[in-house]
DNA sequence: ACTATATTGCAAATCATCCGCATTGGCGAA
DNA sequence: TTCGCCAATGCGGATGATTTGCAATATAGT
């Protein structure tokens, strides 16, 4: 039914996004990873960057994080699990803490949405900022 | 140590907000809000929602949603509770599911930020999208 | 190598949000 | 009740993040 998918090619600006995404534990934003890139790559266009991010993730190559915060932020672990972000300087990491498999069954009872995943987000200061604290 | 409060006045404006906000069962955004108070308060400004909302969320007399979406919504219920959000259409319900006391605890000792909260949110197809379904 | 077309770099357009500033309007004091 | 101070408003324009149009380029099948 569906009209046959668009072939998708290997590229350059591809390999290296995905390989600098792979290389980071942070939750870098389109930005930070077009920083990294240009490093390499110095003439590539902050449009591919934004263009290829949007598609891995629709591929599910990569993991979009529609956290809190005004930007988007990527992720190259696409295992589920949680993330905390720094409420004082907007950092996200990953937090050890088991995935809560029943909350999706628990949840389908009360809605008649078609769920299809959860997140949970937790919020707190991170220790550099518990350090300079006080006020910035 | 801290200079006195400057006065918070009681405006036309921010009573109207917030009774409008209270009014609905949906989340709505700065600028739904703002088509909204409109309809009373035609003059009023875009900027004035945003910085009352700002305020109003600040206070803790409302709540700033920091979900996913490119658009942050607001909500007249500050008890906490749990989110789904339509993956299709993008709008945000809450859902009665019991809040995981525990898990704010279990979560603290896996890390070294000093948490302050959590929030879950489901993600699913919404019933109105599940039928119009296929493609929109 | 050749071609069809997916992809890129660039710049300009959008979208959400915020800010500066002159004007207005709450509200405590007279 | 009126007065005056200063918080709050309505503008319009700035900002930051993301998207898009388009001509030039590069990838992959033949």
């Amino acid at each position: 039914m569906n009209a046959p998918d668009p072939m998708i090619r290997i590229t350059t600006q591809r390999q290296i996004l995905l390989e600098e995404l792979g290389k980071t534990k942070n939750h870098p934003t389109a930005c930070e990873l077009y920083d990294m890139v240009r490093k390499r790559l110095p003439r590539i266009g902050l449009g591919t960057v934004y263009r290829n991010l949007e598609l891995m993730a629709d591929t599910g190559i990569i993991l979009k994080l529609e956290v809190g915060g005004s930007q988007k932020r990527f992720d190259a672990e696409i295992e589920p699990h949680y993330h905390i972000r720094c409420c004082r300087c907007g950092k996200v990491e990953n937090i050890e803490v088991d995935i809560i498999q029943d909350i999706v069954q628990s949840a389908a009872k009360k809605t008649s949405y078609d769920i299809i995943g959860h997140h949970v987000e937790f919020s707190g200061e991170c220790p550099d900022c518990q350090d300079g604290s006080s006020k910035i």
